[in-house]
DNA sequence: TATGAATGAGCTTTCATTCAT
DNA sequence: AATGAATGAAAGCTCATTCAT
């Protein structure tokens, strides 16, 4: 009945993606719309025939495609995290020394965020339904995360080369980057109303960029306890 | 018609709360149960009808003390700033030295975090809306912030007695700290989905809190750029 | 419990009005305001609340003295037709031809109308729901009718004195004088919305009461059939 | 979302109607219903739940096509104008001389007002409303009027012939036969009550349709001022 | 594949009315 | 006589979902 509902991989059918079949191309708008919808209003907040109306089909096709307003959004979630995944596998910081590239590291995932309002957005809607969608998706359970990996990476060097500190777990070091630059965005709208400060001002961007890579170091390069 | 609709103090005539009026607790008790469930399922997933069955009143109050969903929700927000802020007002940190106020500062600010799933919940839920409440929120507006301005005060003590770098800005600072207590919590489902770890965990919680502050310490001493 | 719920009359208690018991005057107030509601809203369309509200009393008092919604509205009904009638009492023609004694009539029964525009309203409100109030009230039962009773007495006069035709019925010229004064008021909404004319505008006013007497001169000046 | 919200107009693509889409169907039949339940309650009175019940279709498919029951009154309100207008264009005085077709005109304004009850009390109910929806009708604006037309060019031939005074203004004589015609049915229940005279018996009914023809004629050929 | 029409359950909100003091 | 608080029934409206073609 439905075509392939878990499947979200883009259709490149060759080395050259010639041409894709209309019914990518609608599945393709709606996970597009969908994604923006659901960015904006959360979950419960969204609304199937807003998504539809937006469309270039009909209400039919979202259920055809996606069973149901559930399925639609853990489409949307897949996606939008598999996107970041891939962006985040270009990062190459080999021939940079441990310092620079966890600092080329905490810059570009910084800036990722930026990028990715709606992906942000997503995540703070998926984690206000406890994770019940991403805990039991098949398409992002082991897939890695290659941001995780290369920071392990580097602290490994570093510490092999004596600049780091040894009583680091490279998943506290990403939680910390993580949570400065989601926050920075994710939070922006209360942190504004309280302390009359605009985070995404691009004055603030910048200072904060850099203390966000000078605080890392700081924190790697400081004597173990 | 409607009581008092934006008054959300609590009532307390006195050193000892001899009897609240009944309005006061059915209005109390209303703005407990819905605080619950605006954090449970963020504002377009709470249902009025959820809150009233599990109040001793009817959904008629709800509306008699709050106008309308909305309205109830901004109460909820509202108390629940003004009483993180009442906690914040109690943290003192005079007669530590600056790094170690500052140290109890993160401490206390992770803590409390920790204390209050529902707030943290119920600010990503006014970050999805944009802030639209707590921006026109008049009893949220010029209220200050306790924390971060005791927070500008040890700073500035550090930085006189010169053991704190001079180009930090003290909002940055909060921001970085609420940042690491509020990601940790409020993101954790998503980030334990993803790297199978619970950030929850009494394990990870205490190792978590040393770093806060081992790295804001590390960072504020490291030199100045 | 309710201390008269139908006695309308105001209190005399004797021939110099000393002064108003307290319940008189709530009373009273609450009618004033009431007749502005259900005139401005029509019945189903009034507010006991915003009644309420714009009284000097409480909710409560509307129940005491008035029963319930629908006694309220009977109350208005009432007093707005006493009202009239005591002005209509007022009119004297004595001393007036024929002629000039209708010409009088019309021209003050058009005044009285323009002056009462509540009145008309509630007349309205009462003709949709199908006279069931004011058929079954005992205070407006056989209370007469002055403007039409003088009205047959000058027709006649008049038609004793030969300048009047002898086929007509009072009442059809009382309801023909009445159609048009209350038309003019009543249904002048929809008349500027199809005709662009606004029929309260004092040039338009003036016309119409003069061409009102006109027409009915020459009606029953003209010969019968 | 809604189909068209506005086009209130009979489907009828050509002589003869063959096949009515079920939508229309529907739409027409909502549309039947709740002119009646408007007429009969007002606007306020009417209950969107007795409306649905009565049609066969469900509660959801009046806002489908309305979308509320504001819309759902305007709809019936411009329809009924319309089919009005639709009845007057029928109206053929050719060959008649001013004197009769004057006479004709009223005669048939008034058996137009006896056959459409449900129009009388719409016109009613939308004065107490204050015209706030026919004057923001686009469907009934510049729809000119028919009737009121057609009288214009009457009286011209009259006073060119020289029967007709010359001081009168069509608009005016139009208001005085509406007036004449409404009242006698929207305000019968009242005048009953007052009067002890049911205005609609027939036996009153064709001795007013006469009277009115003689006022009317009385007036137009009494000598101008 | 595609589409306008339809649906039922449930949502937020309102209203006249009454209770406790 | 007076009042703030409370209530149940019902009102208007919305939503995700499915049907018929």
């Amino acid at each position: 009945m439905s075509p392939r509902a878990t499947d979200t991989s883009d259709d490149t059918s060759g080395p050259t993606v010639k041409r894709r079949r209309n019914s990518d191309l609608t599945r393709h708008n709606i996970l597009e719309v969908a994604t923006e919808e659901f960015a904006d209003k959360g979950f419960a907040g969204a609304r199937i025939d807003e998504i539809a109306q937006r469309t270039h089909t009909t209400k039919r096709m979202l259920y055809y495609y996606f069973t149901d307003k559930e399925g639609l959004y853990k489409a949307v979630l897949e996606q939008s995290y598999l996107r970041i995944r891939e962006r985040e596998r270009d990062v190459d910081v080999e021939g940079l020394g441990p310092i620079e590239a966890i600092r080329a590291i905490a810059s570009l995932t910084f800036d990722h965020h930026e990028e990715n309002p709606d992906f942000i957005r997503l995540v703070s809607t998926e984690n206000i339904l406890r994770g019940e969608h991403i805990s039991t998706s098949e398409a992002l359970s082991n897939l890695g995360n290659p941001a995780a990996e290369l920071l392990s990476r580097i602290l490994t060097r570093g510490q092999a080369d004596g600049v780091f500190r040894t009583d680091v777990d490279a998943l506290d070091v990403h939680m910390t980057i993580s949570s400065f630059c989601v926050f920075r965005l994710s939070n922006r709208y209360t942190f504004e109303a309280l302390f009359g400060r605009d985070l995404t001002d691009p004055q603030h961007r910048e200072r904060l960029r850099s203390m966000l890579g000078d605080m890392i170091i700081a924190y790697l390069t400081s004597p173990s306890r």
